[in-house]
DNA sequence: TGATTATATTCGATTATACTCATATAATAT
DNA sequence: ATATTATATGAGTATAATCGAATATAATCA
């Protein structure tokens, strides 16, 4: 349980799984919107991985993440609890915001890395 | 979020929250019961009281630790979660069934350090 | 008062974690 | 086939966490 714990505790993690939440999504979609490295999502996705909070399937070159759902059913509580909190921060709501802006541009990881920055303001 | 996270991923501070579900405990009994050093126990109480997730009462020479009432209504549902899973966890059983030696023990913080190691078994 | 005891804290060593940059791998596209 | 792209991973570094031993502090007791 302590390994769980570890796991949630990094901040990068929190909010990837608080984007996965909308959906799946793809590692550059991530990195774009968390406007981090790539090798840096890469990683903590691999650590969530590990420890099947989520899970990923290949589509041609990209690799989608999503919420593992044994996950959320065999921790119920730890999930409501994660949501419930999530819901009431700004950062994170913040993100999901640029989620939504995201989804909205009508960009998809084709062109991703051409996006104007100017979609998220 | 993440930070309450960073406290609860470790194992010996997972311990000392399972056995302060019992009612409150001192930090030579704590001690004792997790077969840990002094310095050890100290040390977690420390992390997990600036987390607020425990309350402390000095009597006489003694330190008495207890779950806050506080975090367990402010993070209902993470501490229903936390109940469930230990109850299904040898090693927390394990902890409760020496709680509970020491008690029936008739032992207490006054003589607890001439406590026949017997007593667990 | 002086000795003892409980607890917190400091120190130093060890280990773990997170990050960046660079590279390896595998799939796609020309 | 070759170039390009997405992702994962290795190496190196910086930061943080853990632990035991020793020390500091404060309360009790003789």
């Amino acid at each position: 349980m302590d390994n769980l714990f570890k796991v949630l505790g990094d901040e990068n993690r929190l909010r990837i799984i608080n984007l996965l939440r909308r959906g799946e999504l793809c590692v550059c979609e991530i990195e774009i919107i968390l406007d981090t490295t790539q090798s840096n999502v890469s990683r903590h996705l691999t650590r969530l991985r590990n420890e099947e909070i989520v899970i990923f399937e290949k589509k041609a070159q990209w690799t989608y993440y999503q919420i593992n759902p044994e996950f959320t059913k065999e921790n119920k509580l730890l999930y409501k609890f994660l949501i419930e909190k999530m819901d009431q921060n700004n950062e994170f709501i913040r993100d999901l915001d640029r989620l939504s802006k995201y989804k909205e541009s009508g960009l998809n990881c084709d062109n991703i890395k051409e996006m104007d920055t100017i979609v998220f303001t």
